[in-house]
DNA sequence: AACATATGTTAGAATTTCTAACATCCTTTT
DNA sequence: AAAAGGATGTTAGAAATTCTAACATATGTT
């Protein structure tokens, strides 16, 4: 039996967890900070400790889902060779499963806050995650990550599998009767994005 | 000069325009009904007269959008002939087109509040828009517009220019430092995914 | 042990959503 | 043309929310 505690011990990580699921659960727009506060079990001044306001906890939780998209991506990629079609097909499979499996998160994280543009935190994760797929690019291609050429292709596979992610959070592809195959559909997106004709 | 009037005339199209306008300016999220009401000239209970809440009158911008959106691709599609590459092309580059003049709504459009999914007019109009890619397809491929393989590359096609859509509008394209030529990109998506090989 | 700092609480102002009760205008029927 | 009745708008206010200010309690440093 715990005994009440005045502090919580690790307010700001509670807070974001806290918020983390309440986010996925009735998604980012129905966040307040007092269902976060209750849920973390303090008063609704206390977040202000660790956050100016509202935008900054869901600031956290999207970083936090950055991270671990990015580990998704990694842990797919490692599965195959490097620069390997299969790999390129294995990290957008990572990607659209992460979406599918955190729509309330993946869709924060793409929800811009004109903070979002200017926070270098921010723009370090993203780019952090895009270049998972560009070391693939740039080992299959022999050039440099910053490439044109590879930027060029990273942006279009990029494309595809961030559209497919939205789709299908947005239950578009149920809505147009379509049945899809994941993994074959990435595939063939790959397919398509990696040959030189 | 005109004489204060009690009626407005026509408040319901009067809000839906004021928090279009809104909607553009500040983003869906910051839209509150106190703004559209003042922007229209009336009190803030007024709206409630047209729209059972402030969801409601966000749908109705929404909608109005699709049908905007609709028009935007059969004007782009009209300029070649049904069913040709430049065509496909054509009717990417009026989705994308309307995607980044329309940032607010275009975002709207696709932020599903559970409700959108149930929507019924709001399939219809969505199911509407694609159906102006699915003719070109069809006609392309002489099959019928519900043909799972029409749905499928139609899919794919959209897919991609609904990604391309919001990483231009969250300017990530920019902050991963890649310059593109919209044109150049979505043709070239159009030739790869309308091949057959 | 006392002070300073970190961390949390309570109280409350400002804003917002939405409802209820009331006011005004317009249309239709006689 | 007058009155009834429905449609459309207003004012007032309850409940919820964000965020601040002032206060309280814990922690750890000297």
């Amino acid at each position: 039996m715990k005994k009440a505690r005045y502090h919580h011990g690790d307010l700001r990580a509670g807070l974001t967890e806290a918020a983390r699921l309440l986010v996925e659960e009735r998604g980012p727009e129905r966040l307040t900070m007092s269902l976060a506060s209750r849920a973390a079990g303090v008063s609704t001044a206390a977040p202000y400790r660790y956050f100016a306001d509202r935008d900054e906890l869901l600031n956290a939780v999207a970083l936090e889902g950055m991270e671990r998209q990015r580990e998704a991506l990694e842990a797919g990629g490692a599965l195959h060779p490097l620069g390997s079609e299969a790999a390129v097909t294995a990290i957008g499979l990572a990607y659209v499963n992460f979406a599918t499996r955190e729509r309330g998160v993946f869709r924060l994280m793409f929800s811009l806050t004109r903070t979002h543009a200017q926070h270098p935190e921010m723009l370090q994760k993203g780019s952090d995650t895009f270049d998972v797929l560009l070391r693939n690019l740039a080992h299959r291609y022999a050039l440099p990550m910053d490439d044109p050429a590879i930027l060029a292709r990273g942006l279009k596979l990029w494309t595809f599998v961030h559209g497919l992610s939205f789709l299908l959070i947005d239950d578009k592809v149920s809505a147009m009767s379509i049945s899809l195959d994941l993994h074959d559909t990435l595939a063939d997106a790959a397919r398509r994005f990696l040959r030189d004709d």
